[in-house]
DNA sequence: ATATTTGCTACGATTTCAGTAGCAAGAACA
DNA sequence: TGTTCTTGCTACTGAAATCGTAGCAAATAT
């Protein structure tokens, strides 16, 4: 008995919760697993080591970063660059800038929340 | 021995992986759990009832359900009108604008993975 | 009165995550 | 050449989150 497969969630194949795989679907569950919105904001700016990602995280284990690091470089939004790290590409830069927004908005958001 | 109270994500209180309780940090906490992301989209229509939002976002458990409203409501980002059932709040609304874009992005996104 | 719908709660099974330890490969130094 | 660091990552165990299903009380419809 082999494991299943574990990969990102691609268009065109069932999603959980979602039997279409329309796009947005695919991408709201990638982005909704633990960490890596987080993730994704940490590689912002310039290039990290695994150790300096896991670190700047806020220090999840790295099995766990691993496994998103997979998964992202898999949906090619994060690129291992050697002797750099781990960087958005072009695509996930792109990405990236539609959620840069989220902070203006949150800072309203807490004073809301007293 | 009562159970530990589970709250929604709040700023000034330390998060999952930040002691600062910066608010972008609070925010992607709490986007960054699962279902959450899925269920603000499916509200970004019409109202919806508790079992409809569960059928919409794919049938989760009614318990996770229950607990992703129950922090969506702690945060005003979600609310319950009666004889109307869930939908978003004024920021909620304006969350999900900036989260817009995604769908653009998404599908631009699919073709560059074949 | 009976049947449906709705908003949940309960609970065991399964999956994921946390937290720590440690290893192989490469660079830096001695 | 040997030793020490750093880096990227795997392994393992226990804790926590989630799944999947069952079911119940209140409201509504028939």
């Amino acid at each position: 008995m082999t494991k299943p497969p574990k990969t990102a969630p691609r268009p065109g194949r069932r999603v959980r919760g979602s039997t279409t795989g329309r796009p947005v679907m695919v991408l709201l569950d990638l982005l909704g697993r633990r960490w890596v919105l987080r993730v994704l904001w940490e590689l912002r700016g310039d290039p990290l080591t695994f150790r300096a990602l896991q670190a700047a995280s806020g220090g999840l284990s790295p099995s766990v970063l691993n496994a998103r690091l997979a998964e992202l470089r898999d949906s090619k939004i994060v690129e291992q660059r050697p002797d750099e790290g781990y960087a958005l590409t072009r695509q996930g830069r792109e990405l990236l800038t539609q959620l840069a927004p989220l902070t203006a908005w949150s800072e309203k958001w807490v004073k809301s929340l007293g």
